[in-house]
DNA sequence: TTGTACGCGTTATCAC
DNA sequence: GTGATAACGCGTACAA
């Protein structure tokens, strides 16, 4: 409809002869640095607001300034990514750290770790990025190498355990672990049993260990059994669970995606929630406040996670050398999906 | 841990001086353009892979080739964006599109749609994107203004009514519509009433007029509610509805969120969901397959949408002249939500 | 303050 | 047809 009016690009030069100096000048002027008189740099910056001039991002990365650009890569089938809120919650934190620095957040979706540790390395080659952030770690993860390799400055979001030596936002997963624990031991409950993420992933381990010691600690009878967080796997897991002889009392899920399908499964198992069993569900998504009975969660606030993660990151970028920073502790928020153990029969 | 063994940034010249050759051989041969021995081609390929190279992006760009990456502008507060299972999806979908061709999505969250097309303009000044994807548009939207002076390939995802001659990718709403309202009249519902977002958005205005028309047609009695699509409001207005005098018994919602809160609230209510109102969700999320009743729903594919999308963006950068391309129109799925009219006293 | 070399690939031009 | 030389794009930073 309206054909663009031919907008012819505006570059320093331009900017420069408009306001019969060098370019050098407007460089100046605009970085704010000192070298130019407060008149030149007026007249710069007034020119270079008419003309709607703003450096080509491309030159300044050349001239050896930063991409203005942090890199997320995502191993993840996108359908999958989807379905986790936890995703898009941490690029909205990431988002509002970036937002006041102005700088951008380069995104990829790749299918498994080694294609990220490639797309970081392309991404460096390239200087498209100051530095990235690491998430879902695996042991021996190999996007570590790449990143120390080359010198790009990078978080890890997750146990300092695995990150070699980077700085790490993390989150004290063990302690949650055992304050959900004890929660279902003050309850009554005596058989609990913890439905796991895959062993492949570094926080795993954590959460496994951490759970064993609690119940042993509370003298609880205790099972691991393993899923691979999918819908299905989770009332798979349930359904093995609760229709087995001795069948536990309290469920601790992985994630909210399993615990809200374990709902479901114990109604059709003819097991009243949580008067058969108690459940609860680790990531406090808008799933667990809306499904009925409300589901009692292991929350953090994954927003302030990635918020939080991204000031770190920029601080890397600014120099700063590596650290450990622990996020706030996930914390147990009752709902009805929990409550006192049935009675022995 | 492991000291950072100071990897030496490689360049074209390091790929020539190893190859024997020329860089602009190197150019060529890594661009698969005419005008090199395959010998010399060989030899370079080899020399680029053993060194790990990869040209900077912005010295590419510089030289006038793309940026290799589009933008997406969001509107959103970030906890809000964390809450809508739409954009996740969405992104997910276009990242799809984008890994065939290795492009990358530079992503920005601000808090209006005048801040997002101020973003646009400083992306296309500096070029860093090739183009970029608008989603939620407004009437007379600024954002449609500065791609089209700038010249910036675009795609809008919504109704071509207020694309302004920018190509567009768009789903049938006020077929959708139609198919909810006809669904409920054949279970012989008389009274229905949708629970609308904010007139701002343009897509509202078309619901409403296909919602109006559809229950006209069908002779049933009819109203429309505004809301601002949060959970809160989804309640209040599910409340006031269902306690007036002559409360519908069919209820049509924009979102998914609040026709989930909306179980909860007939509940309170002491109302069964179907038996004395059934409930459509517009948003087919896991939120409508896991709650308890199921809630029948309007879906879509939204990862095929941004995959779309992002397929069209891409024909729009390589010189496609603007069109419109109707997206798959949604669909109802039925679950235990709708059901046949209550008897009238 | 300003001229200018530099960063790094791309492409037009030229010699072989 | 092959391959090399050089100009170009655009800001930055140092020397003059």
């Amino acid at each position: 409809m309206t054909s663009a009016p031919q907008t012819r690009r505006v570059t320093i030069a331009d900017v420069a002869r408009e306001a019969r100096t060098s370019t050098a000048s407007v460089s100046y002027a605009l970085n704010g640095r000192s070298g130019v008189s407060s008149a030149t740099r007026e007249r710069v910056l007034e020119v270079a607001a008419r003309l709607g001039w703003s450096p080509a991002s491309a030159a300044r990365t050349l001239a050896g300034a930063g991409a203005d650009t942090i890199g997320l890569v995502l191993a993840k089938d996108p359908r999958d990514l989807s379905v986790e809120p936890f995703y898009m919650q941490f690029i909205a934190g990431v988002e509002a750290t970036l937002a006041s620095r102005s700088m951008g957040l380069l995104l990829e979706v790749v299918p498994d770790a080694g294609a990220e540790a490639d797309a970081i390395r392309r991404w460096h080659m390239s200087r498209r990025v100051d530095g990235v952030l690491l998430t879902d770690l695996l042991p021996d993860d190999p996007r570590i190498s790449v990143v120390s390799q080359a010198g790009l400055p990078a978080v890890v979001v997750g146990d300092p355990s695995v990150a070699a030596g980077l700085t790490t936002v993390w989150t004290n997963d063990a302690e949650a672990t055992r304050q959900a624990v004890e929660h279902l031991a003050a309850l009554g409950h005596r058989r609990v049993t913890r439905v796991a993420a895959p062993r492949r992933y570094a926080y795993t381990a954590i959460r496994d260990d951490a759970f064993e010691q609690a119940a042993r600690a509370a003298g609880l009878e205790h099972d691991i059994v393993r899923t691979d967080l999918s819908q299905d796997s989770g009332a798979a897991a349930a359904r093995t669970v609760l229709s087995s002889p001795r069948a536990p009392t309290g469920l601790l899920f992985d994630n909210d995606v399993m615990a809200v399908v374990a709902l479901t499964t114990a109604h059709e198992l003819g097991l009243a929630v949580p008067g058969d069993v108690s459940i609860i569900a680790w990531d406090d998504s808008l799933l667990c406040r809306l499904v009925t009975p409300g589901l009692t969660a292991l929350g953090h606030d994954v927003v302030a996670l990635g918020a939080h993660a991204a000031r770190r990151l920029l601080d890397v970028i600014d120099g700063a050398a590596p650290s450990t920073h622990q996020d706030a502790t996930p914390t147990l928020r009752c709902r009805a999906s929990t409550g006192r153990a049935p009675v022995e029969v």
